[in-house]
This record gives C-alpha cells, sequence and structure tokens, in this order.
DNA sequence: CTGAAAGCGCTTACAG
DNA sequence: CTGAAAGCGCTTACAG
C-alpha cells in the first residue's frame, strides 16, 4: 500500500454539476465543427491514409477541440469482422505478474477496440472446461500467460478450433504458436556474470519447477556464465525446488546447512530467494554482508522482503500491451485470408541490484 | 504457479478448420428458430419482466440450441445512454489484490457490456494527473481501491465534476460515496476471539499504517476482544507498523525480544505477518508451537510463506465484481434523473485457520 | 404481453 | 481524395 499523505480537513467540494454533458461528442459533431464530412474524420482517427493534409489538420483541430472520444462499442459493432475477441486463459489469479499482465493488456485492447475475456481455471479438468467456455463465446484469440503458456493439449484443442494463440512468457518458443517473452538463458547468465564481478566463487542455484519450460532454460544460462568463468560446478549447490516458497525454504536449508557453505544462492524465482532470505535469516546470516541471494522475475515480493531482492526484471506490463497488440495484428491478418507465420517476440529484461546482493565476503 | 502437470508427446492436432463459422448468430437468428420476434428474444436475454413463460421457454431453448452469445458492443451502443464507462484509478499495480480487483471487475463489466478504463497513478501529483485524464476520456463513474479510497481530494475533485464514485474496501464509509468493504472491527474482533478461544491471554498486535483507514478499525476490533476476555493492553505488546514487511520486521523485532514475551502476534496485515514469521524463525521460534502468528487480508503472501497464514479472508474478487455492478447502477439512476443515495455495501468476511496458529503453549 | 420501426455511433462498400 | 448511403446487432420508444 502506498501512504498518501493528505490533508485531513473534509473540505467541502464545489456545487456539483448536476448534468454532465447531456450527448457525448460525435464523429458527426467533429465534422460539423471542421467542416467536413464524417468519413473523413472516420479516416483521420482511424489513422486511414488516403486524406489530404489539409483535411486532417481541421479535423484535427477539432478533435481536440471538442475533445473527441471514439466510441469504442460503436466502432466495434461495425467492423466487428476486424476487431478481435480476445481471451486471456489464467490459472493462478492471485499471482502477481497476473495483474499486470491484465493491466497491460486491458490498456492496448480498449485503445484497439478490443474485447478481452478473461477466464479462470482450475486445475486440468478445470483447464478443459475454461477452453471450451472460451470456444463458446466465441474468442478469435486466447492468451496464455504461465503456466499454461506451455500447455500443449490446450493449445491444440485451441488450434483445432482455428483460433490464434499466444503464449505469454513461456521459455521456449514453439514453432506453431507465437510468444512475448524475455531470453531466460541471457537473464540467467546476465545474473552469474554479475555474481562472479562481485567476486563470488561459490555460488549455489536453486532450480524451479521440471515442468515449467523456464527452470531448465534459466539453470543452462546459469551454467554457462559459471563455465565462462571457470568455475565448476558442485553437485551438493544444486537443489531442487518448485518455484515456491515452501521448496524454496527446504532447498535454502540443504545449501546452508551442509558441509562448505556457498557465498552467494542464486534462485530461479524470487519466491524461493525470498525464502532463502528467511533461512539466512534464521540461521543467523546477515544478508548481503554473509551471503548473497538474489532471484529472477521482480515480482511483487522482490520488493517485499527485507533487503529487497536482486533480481532480474521481466517487463510483464508491456508483455501484455504487447501480446494483445500481436495476437490481435494476426488476429485481423488470418481474417484477411492471410496465414501469418507465429510472431516470437522478444522483450528485454533488467538486471536490478537491490540490497540482498554484495561483494563476496572477505576471508 | 500451479503445476499442471500434462503429457509431454505433443499429438499432431486434427487438421484446422480453416474457415470459422463466417457470421456469428444475432438475436434474429434466435428469433427465427424459435418462431417469435426479436423484440421477445431482446427481452428475454435481459431478463426483462413482460415475457410470458410460453415465450421465454421457446427463446431460452433457442438460445442455448444455437449457442447464441449476445454481442455485447452492439448492446452497448444501444444502451450507451445507460452503459457506463467506469474507471478504476489505482496507485500500486503490483499490489496482489489488484488482480483480484480487477478479475472481478472486468468480469462484471463485460457481462453488463461496461466500459472499464484502468488509471495508474503515483504519487500525489501523479493522483491529480490520473484523475485528470479519467475526466477527459469521459467517464461515468470511478471505483477507487485502497489505499485512494480514503483520499478526499481525489473524491471530491471526481464528485465535483458529476462523476459517482466508489470507495473499495474502505474501512469508514463516507456519507457521501458509496463504498463496498468488509467489517474491519468485526473482522479483527473475530480473529481476537478465536486468539482466545486458542487459550492465548498473552497477545500482542501490530497496528498498520495510521494513514490508512482500516488502521484504527481493525485496532479498535482487537481491543474490543480483549476487553470481553477480560485481558488488560499492555502498552509494550502493541506495536506501530505501515503495512509493510519491512515494517513488520522492526514490530515483530521489538515484540519478541521484549522482557515478556507473547504467546501470540496478531499482526494487521498479511504482510507484516509474515513478516514476524520470519523473525521468530530468526529467533528459533517455532510457530506455531512456541508462537501463534496470524494476519488479515489473505493476500497472496498469506499462501506464500510457511507456515501458511491464519488471516482474515477478504472476498476481493467478489468485491471488484459487486463494486463495479453498484456503481453501475448508481450511474444509471442517475442518468434517468434520480438521486440515488450512497450505498454502502458490506460484504461478508471469512476467518480461515491455516498452519500459523495453535493452542497456546503449555507453561 | 408482443412486434415493426427507428436509431445508437461508427465503418464498409459505393459513387463521385 | 471526399462524402452520401446502408448496415453492424442490439435496444428504446411506439403501437397494437
Amino acid at each position: 500500500m502506498t501512504g498518501t499523505r493528505e490533508t485531513k480537513a473534509p473540505k467541502r467540494h464545489a456545487t456539483p454539476k448536476a448534468d454532465k454533458p447531456a450527448r457525448p461528442i460525435t464523429i458527426h459533431d467533429v465534422a460539423r465543427h471542421a467542416g467536413v464530412g464524417s468519413m473523413t474524420v472516420s479516416r483521420v482517427i482511424r489513422g486511414a491514409a488516403n486524406v489530404s493534409p489539409a483535411m486532417r489538420e481541421k479535423v484535427e483541430a477539432a478533435v481536440s477541440v471538442l475533445n473527441y472520444q471514439v466510441n469504442v462499442a460503436a466502432r466495434a459493432t461495425r467492423s466487428q469482422s476486424t476487431a478481435a475477441r480476445i481471451g486471456i486463459l489464467y490459472s493462478n489469479p492471485s499471482a502477481s505478474y497476473l495483474s499486470e499482465i491484465m493491466v497491460g493488456g486491458l490498456e492496448q485492447s480498449s485503445k484497439m477496440a478490443g474485447h478481452l475475456l478473461l477466464e479462470r481455471c482450475e486445475g486440468l479438468a478445470g483447464q478443459q472446461a475454461a477452453v471450451e467456455r472460451l470456444l463458446a463465446s466465441g474468442v478469435d484469440g486466447v492468451i496464455l500467460p504461465p503456466p499454461l503458456c506451455d500447455s500443449r493439449p490446450t493449445i491444440n484443442r485451441l488450434l483445432a478450433e482455428g483460433v490464434t494463440v499466444l503464449a505469454l512468457a513461456t521459455a521456449r518458443p514453439m514453432d506453431d504458436v507465437s510468444c512475448v517473452r524475455i531470453d531466460d538463458y541471457a537473464g540467467a547468465l546476465a545474473m552469474t556474470r554479475r555474481l562472479v564481478a562481485l567476486g563470488h566463487r561459490d555460488i549455489a542455484f536453486i532450480k524451479g519447477d521440471p515442468l515449467h519450460t523456464p527452470t531448465e532454460v534459466r539453470f543452462e544460462g546459469f551454467l554457462a556464465g559459471m563455465a565462462e568463468a571457470g568455475i565448476a560446478i558442485r553437485d551438493d549447490w544444486v537443489a531442487e525446488g518448485l518455484f515456491t516458497y515452501r521448496s524454496g525454504l527446504a532447498a535454502a536449508e540443504t545449501l546452508l546447512d551442509g558441509a562448505a557453505r556457498p557465498t552467494a544462492i542464486f534462485a530461479s524465482n524470487d519466491d524461493m530467494a525470498a525464502a532463502a532470505l528467511a533461512v539466512a535469516h534464521g540461521r543467523q546470516i546477515a544478508v548481503p554482508r554473509d551471503l548473497t541471494v538474489c532471484g529472477f522475475d521482480d515480482t511483487a515480493v522482490a520488493t517485499t522482503v527485507w533487503p529487497e531482492l536482486t533480481t532480474i526484471h521481466q517487463p510483464i506490463a508491456a508483455m501484455g500491451r504487447t501480446a494483445v497488440a500481436l495476437i490481435a495484428e494476426e488476429i485481423r491478418a488470418r481474417k484477411a485470408g492471410d496465414a501469418p507465420a507465429p510472431n516470437h517476440h522478444l522483450m528485454k529484461f533488467t538486471l536490478i541490484e537491490r540490497g540482498s546482493s554484495g561483494p563476496v565476503p572477505e576471508r
């Protein structure tokens, strides 16, 4: 929660305007004001090509004077042949990344007069039922956030019905499906390099859920970074996790109670890194003085714990926006009769250094 | 992340249907199929009153046979006089409750053919700018999640422009603004009673950010519960917090390092309870054997930490749904020329017992 | 209680 | 390059 400090005195607000503008501004108001036909206005606001600069200018002026806003609903009715009905099928509504995906996606889809449908599913059976509901409501495309982004059965069912699919934040792009993602390999490599640059050589790694595609890819990035630095991997410093806090607890306990203790723990997501922090705390190991801990994803927990986590930031909201834009374009192309190739869109990640990492402790 | 276990073999999916149904089912298709006028269909799908049972039945049959889905966009154009443009003004996109509010709100608004606008703001200046953006885009109503739900300046600005406002999850309803909330007082009271029932008498409390309305109200609920049980409040067992994890860390350290140690800590939100857990862990105090910890809100962190938190569950998604439904109704009434009184809607909370609480330790 | 007509604000053909 | 006409699928008056 953000602290918003403000005057407590509830000063009486001005007399409320009883009547809001009775009728919203339409394309015709703009046309009249600009002295052109409504079609010209329609062309300008859509960004169509065939408009003379003079006309365009007049219309744009009128739009800004009148503070005209397109009525997306009306637009949708008519261009319904082009407007997309896009579903987001999610399984974990409390996952902190979901709100950001939705914020981004919704922003984009309302800009584009698209229609966003949210469908939730629980478990495997629920997944099938949710897909059928989505299908029944006539979606043109479905965005799959993790972990559904890697569910081949779901994807196949959707594709079989001619629905466009986009896998969001998968680590392994598929040939027949578009995706928006970061480079998990490069992210893990960058983090490993940073740890090495801080002087760490005794670096432990906590792997994620073996069923999720980022798990292996991030581990490979870590291995590459270690190999590059000429550091051998110790089996007892590679712990298995499941991306959950609880699994991170167990993994970190193993790592910190072993015969030799690493100077850094690279957990392959933030939840597990937060758990490592708690375990270190329990062992009276000061972070980052005696131990560096870092995570991956930059979800809410990264800035909730103390010290805050050094981690790899995924631009989740932007990924949501991009996903909606891409899938809408693909749907449009498909409706126009094209057979667009799946688009694999890579976004930039950022290594964010916060309080949980520091130079290797002196011996 | 939910583990979705599934067959790995990517069995080739059936030949994709090249063409989706060219034309979606309309109200007229249903009318023809049912042998009635389209107006009757319209009435049935809207749930209007004046339809004979016989007609209704025929229409409903046709709807289900044809798998008809209302075209919300089309509906919105016509009932645009009634359809609402509702904004959600939020300040903390990574807050885990936000995704649930949005999921709920979006579900509801797409059912109602409403239009949901998301507007984000940062800081106080950003808050004003965001309100102006919302105003410029012609919103009819704005939903304010915490902590903006208690921002009088924002509310006043909105009201002054004739915009309907709904405060979501505020602890102090305002006379001139609708709200959807739980009873924070009763929630804190229920939790305190539960702790007492478990045999605890040495109960510490961690307060929240003094600028947020739930802070005082939850504390009052705690005081009432203690008074009811005839337990005196010890000043050194009431710690100040800010609803953040970090503040919880400091508060819990004070509580657990004091001369006398409580057998239970009631933190007034989950983030601070999670912090208390970490501190207990650091002090080798076993939870719940030696110490009971409980929180409030049932946000994502409550089930992320270990042991999972006993807490008061707020039905956030349902609150989002309800908020949209209520504000839409209020907007409709206002547009119809009424002056509806603000609606104060109270939702039920639930006390959820998980692993972090248990009976008082034997002496 | 039922339905034929008119219209929501926009865009897609269609003429200039 | 520009605009008058028709229509998107639904709902709001308006007649029976």
